[in-house]
DNA sequence: CCGATCTGCAACTGATATGTTGCATCAAGG
DNA sequence: CCTTGATGCAACATATCAGTTGCAGATCGG
């Protein structure tokens, strides 16, 4: 019915929109970290990063698994990818109202004159 | 050289991330409107709008266009289309790496055998 | 059982963002 | 010229967020 921006968005949005958090995701991308792991890598401490991951995980960018003792986050690609097949749509959705305008613009003048 | 998440993703994501700033999009992702006319149809003060518009025009979300006295915005789906492109990008090669771990653990496991 | 290490929860501080009100400015019209 | 309506700038209050430190709990190795 709405024609909102679907739900989710400006929750992976926020997720998205800290320098520190493309680190964490950049390091997750490559392989599965844990929150200590990560602190020696980056120059924030322990508790910050598990903030960091708790965020990215509720918007579904990482998830994560045990491994033993410790509990590894792994990035979750598909996520930014639908994220991204949103967005495209939605900016699709803005340029093809303003090509429509202009063709019935151009429609207008033809008919008009 | 670096494998740096592209400028400008985490300022988009960052105009991104907010609820008002969604419906304006939405608003002027319509029909081209000035920050009074905004206000007119949302429940914030006219300087609130301006400052939001003034966020996504740095963005490149937004771009404003003189219409006699008044100042109107219309949204910009390309740039949010060239984010999802970024995005989309971004979240394959995550993915990719995790395959490509797979399919290097399966060959081991098959030449060591 | 005990020490070491990793994780989880809570309180506190500083910075930043959102939203407000008030006033100044500038263009259009009678 | 003066009024009207629109934009622009600035100060202020409030809330939220990023980061820190401190401590408690859990889990593995000896």
């Amino acid at each position: 019915m709405s024609a909102s921006p679907a739900p989710g968005v400006v929750e992976v949005c926020g997720a998205l929109a800290d320098d520190t958090r493309w680190q964490v995701l950049q390091l997750v991308g490559t392989e599965a970290l844990s929150a200590s792991e990560l602190a020696e890598r980056l120059p924030v401490s322990r508790q910050a990063i598990a903030r960091h991951l708790g965020v990215l995980a509720a918007a579904g960018l990482v998830e994560p698994e045990r491994a033993g003792k410790q509990l590894r986050y792994r990035a979750i690609g598909a996520r930014l990818s639908l994220l991204a097949q949103q967005l495209d749509a939605i900016g699709r959705g803005w340029d093809a109202r303003l090509e429509r305008l202009k063709a019935i613009a151009e429609a207008e003048a033809g008919t008009a004159r």
